[in-house]
RNA sequence: CGGGCUGUGGCGCAGCUUGGUAGCGCGCUUCGUUUGGGACGAAGAUGUCGCAGGUUCAAAUCCUGUCAGCCCGACCA
C-alpha cells in the first residue's frame, strides 16, 4: 500500500489524501466546500404541508430537511443530514470522552437471540418481522440488548476485561400502532445505544454515573431545555432509571416537579406519600344507606349533601372511595381481574398504573368479566367484597392516600347501598397499595412536602440499570478473582438522536422558521447575495471561499434572478445562525451581518468582513 | 384497535349539495421587465379526480365495496 490515496469529491474535485501526524492534521483548518443554493438539493415550500402538525414537524418539512416517505418514514435532505451528523458528533464525541467505544449491530437481525430473552413473542406487533426466501425468521431490530449481551459473552470470558461500555448510533425499527408527529415519532429512528458491564454492583453504578455525566454534556451542547426526570424502566426491567426529557408543551411525556425542591419525576415514576395513619379510637361506627341513583360519584355526592348533609362542610367527592375493576393480563396470556381504591375526586391515570403492571398490561373489565363475578354489584362496590379473602376474591390494592383511620363514603355491595364512616384499618383492610392515581398540580412533593407542578416533554434520553436480566437469559457470564463464575450486570442507556432534531427544531423556532444552535446548524453562516450586480456576486463568493478557509462552513445563496425578499425568507425558514447579507451596502463599503435568533443586524467594512464572521461563528460557539 | 376527518397536477386547495367533458393559488418551463423583504407581464407544460364495481345517454359529483393517509384516544425507546 502506498502512504497515499486519492479519491473524488462529487463536484469532480481531485483531493489527495496523504497520511499525516495527528498534530499536523489538527494545524491545517478544514475546509469544506460551501454549499450553494443555486445547485443544493433543496426546495422550500411557502406554504406548510397538509399532514404536518406541530411546529418542528412542519418547518423541518418546509425548510427542505426531511421527506416523507411512508408514515413514521423520513428522507433526510441535505440540509436535515447536516443537522443529524451535528447530533451524531455531539453524542459521539461524548460517549466517547467516557471510553465508549462504537461498534455497529446490525439493523437486520436473526430471530434465535430474541427467542432466547422472550422478546420475540414479548415485544408483539410492534417489531417488524420478514422471513429470508428459506422461510427462516428475521427482524429489524428495535433495540439491541440482545446483540450486545451475545457480542460481550463472545469476546469477554474474565473479570479482567471489566468494566466495558460499547455503544452504536444506528437506525432502530418499531411498528408503532400509530406514528405520529413526524420525526418525534417513527417507525424508523436513530438511537445512540449503549450498555456498560461489570461484576458488581458497585462498578454498574460508577458506570451508571459516568454515562449521566456524559448525557449531561450531551444535552447541554445539544441546546435544548431538559429535565432530569425519575423514571420507571418499561418493558426492559431494572432499576434506577431517569429520562432526560427536553421540555415542550407537545411533548407525549407527563412529568411533574417541585416547585421547592429538586424532586422531579415522571409521572409514572410518581411515589404518592402516605400521611401518617390517624388513629380512630371514638371514631362513630360505620352506617349503611339508601343512596337510590347514585352509581357514579357525582350522583353519590349530591345524593349525599340533599340527603345527609354534613354539620361541618359539604360532602364532596374527595369523602368517596371510589373502587375500579380493571383486568390484568400477563405475558403468559392469563388473566387476573384487580380491583384498586381510590379517593373519588381522582381518576386511575392508565399510564401509571401500567407502569405498575409491568409488563403485564392492563384492559378493561367488562360485561362479560361481571357476568363471572356476582359478588361485585356494578356502580356500588365497596371494600366489603374486594379482597382475596373476600366474597369476590379478586385482588385489592389501595391508592397510599387511603391509610389506617381515614374514613369514607364507598359502596356498600348491594344496589343502592353505600355506607358512610367506612374507616380504613378497622372495618377494612386490602391487599396492598398501588400507585394508579392520577397525578395533579398542587400535588405533595414526596420528597420535601411542599407543591408539585406537572409540564410536559419529549423523552430524550434513558439510562437505567438493567441488572442481569439479559445476562441471566443469554448466558453472559465472567471467571472472578476467585476463579468463580459470575453473571454480568448491565446498564443500558439510550439517547434518540433523530428525535433530537425534531425536539431541537420544536424548541428553537420563531414565526419565520427554524433558529438551531450553533452547533447543530445545517452551516455556520449564511452569505446571501441580492440584487443583480455582478460585484456583489463576486464579492459575496469570495468572502465565502475566505470563510471556508478559515474552516467556517458557509451556506451561500448564489441564485440570479431570485429576488431579495426570496432569499431572506428562505435563510430564515432554514435557520442558519448567522446570516450574511452582500448587496446595497456594499456602495459604502459594507457588509451586513444579521444573527438570526435575535435579529440583530450590523455593519461590518469589507476588508473586517470575514474577521468578524469569524469570531461572531466561534464566540458564540460555547 | 375505537372515534373523527381527508383522498382532485409537484405542494396547498375549490368544485360534489342540485351529474353535462376539471379549476384556482404556489411551484415548474420560455421571453421580457424587475432586484433590500416570498416582484410583474405574456406565453406554456403537467390530472387514470385513491382503487374496484354499480346507477345513468352521461359520474370528480349519486350508490356499494375497498385501499390509503391525517388527527384524537388506546398503545409505545
Amino acid at each position: 500500500m502506498s502512504a497515499s490515496t486519492s479519491c473524488r469529491y462529487p463536484h469532480g474535485v481531485r483531493c489527495t489524501n496523504v497520511r499525516m501526524s495527528p498534530d499536523l492534521t489538527k494545524e491545517l483548518p478544514v475546509s469544506t466546500p460551501a454549499m450553494r443554493m443555486s445547485t443544493l438539493f433543496l426546495r422550500t415550500l411557502r406554504e406548510d404541508p397538509a399532514e404536518a402538525e406541530l411546529p418542528s414537524h412542519r418547518l423541518l418539512v418546509r425548510a427542505g430537511y426531511i421527506r416523507r416517505v411512508a408514515p413514521g418514514i423520513y428522507t433526510w435532505l441535505p440540509l436535515g443530514l447536516k443537522v443529524l451528523r451535528n447530533v451524531e458528533r455531539i453524542v459521539r464525541e461524548e460517549m466517547d470522552a467516557i471510553g465508549a467505544q462504537e461498534l455497529s449491530f446490525p439493523a437486520l437481525l436473526p430471530r434465535e437471540p430474541f427467542e432466547a430473552t422472550g422478546r420475540w413473542t414479548e415485544y408483539g406487533e410492534n417489531i417488524f418481522r420478514l422471513k429470508d426466501r428459506k422461510g427462516a425468521d428475521y427482524l429489524l431490530g428495535p433495540t439491541h440488548e440482545e446483540m450486545f449481551t451475545l457480542a460481550v459473552k463472545d469476546l469477554y470470558g474474565s473479570y479482567k476485561d471489566l468494566p466495558l461500555s460499547i455503544y452504536q448510533i444506528q437506525l432502530k425499527y418499531r411498528d408503532e400502532a400509530r406514528p405520529r408527529a413526524g420525526l418525534l415519532r417513527g417507525r424508523e429512528f436513530v438511537m445512540k445505544d449503549s450498555y456498560s458491564f461489570d461484576v458488581d454492583d458497585a462498578g454498574l453504578q460508577a458506570s451508571y454515573d459516568a454515562h449521566r455525566g456524559a448525557y449531561i454534556k450531551m444535552f447541554d451542547r445539544l441546546g435544548f431545555d431538559y429535565v432530569i426526570v425519575k423514571a420507571t424502566s418499561g418493558a426492559m426491567g431494572g432499576s434506577a432509571s431517569e429520562e432526560f426529557l427536553a421540555t415542550a408543551e407537545n411533548g407525549e411525556d407527563t412529568y411533574v416537579r417541585c416547585t421547592s425542591c429538586d424532586y422531579a419525576a415522571n409521572v409514572e415514576a410518581v411515589k404518592v406519600p402516605s400521611p401518617p395513619a390517624i388513629p380512630y379510637d371514638g371514631l362513630p361506627a360505620a352506617h349503611v344507606e339508601d343512596t337510590p341513583g347514585t352509581p357514579t360519584i357525582d350522583t353519590l355526592v349530591d345524593h349525599l349533601n340533599a340527603a345527609f348533609p354534613r354539620a361541618d362542610r359539604p360532602w364532596s367527592a374527595s369523602d368517596t372511595l371510589k373502587n375500579v375493576l380493571v383486568m390484568v393480563v400477563h405475558p403468559g396470556g392469563r388473566r387476573e381481574p384487580l380491583a384498586i381504591g381510590v379517593p373519588g375526586d381522582r381518576e386511575i391515570d392508565e399510564k401509571r398504573l401500567g407502569a405498575q403492571v409491568e409488563p403485564a398490561e392492563i384492559e378493561a373489565f367488562d360485561e362479560a368479566d361481571f357476568a363471572k363475578h356476582p359478588a361485585l354489584a356494578r356502580g356500588y362496590m365497596g371494600p366489603g367484597a374486594l379482597g382475596e379473602d373476600a366474597a369476590s376474591g379478586i385482588r385489592y390494592l389501595l391508592d397510599p392516600r387511603v391509610v389506617d383511620g381515614t374514613d369514607w363514603v364507598t359502596g356498600a355491595d348491594s344496589p343502592d347501598r353505600h355506607v358512610i364512616g367506612l374507616v380504613a384499618g378497622r372495618d377494612f383492610t386490602a391487599d396492598g397499595t398501588i400507585e394508579a392515581a392520577e397525578v395533579r398540580d398542587g400535588d405533595e412533593c414526596p420528597s420535601c412536602g411542599q407543591v408539585l407542578e406537572t409540564a410536559r416533554g419529549i423523552e430524550m434520553g434513558h439510562i437505567f440499570q438493567l441488572g442481569r436480566k439479559y445476562a441471566e437469559a443469554l448466558g453472559l457470564k465472567v471467571l472472578d478473582q476467585n476463579g468463580k463464575l459470575v453473571t454480568v450486570t448491565m446498564g443500558s442507556y439510550g439517547v434518540g438522536v433523530s428525535r433530537a432534531v425534531a425536539a431541537v427544531a420544536e424548541g428553537c423556532h420563531d414565526e419565520f422558521g427554524l433558529v438551531w444552535p450553533r452547533e447543530l446548524a445545517p452551516a455556520d453562516v449564511h452569505v446571501v447575495a441580492t440584487g443583480k450586480a455582478e460585484e456583489v456576486f463576486a464579492k459575496a463568493a469570495e468572502l465565502t471561499d475566505a470563510l471556508a478557509a478559515q474552516g467556517v462552513s458557509v451556506l451561500y445563496d448564489d441564485r440570479r434572478k431570485v429576488s431579495p425578499g426570496v432569499k431572506f425568507k428562505d435563510a430564515e425558514l432554514i435557520g442558519v445562525p448567522t446570516i450574511v447579507i452582500v448587496g446595497k451596502g456594499l456602495e459604502v463599503g459594507t457588509i451586513e451581518i444579521k444573527d438570526r435568533a435575535t435579529g440583530v443586524r450590523r455593519e461590518v467594512p469589507v476588508d473586517q468582513i470575514v474577521d468578524a464572521v469569524v469570531s461572531e461563528v466561534r464566540g458564540s460557539a460555547s
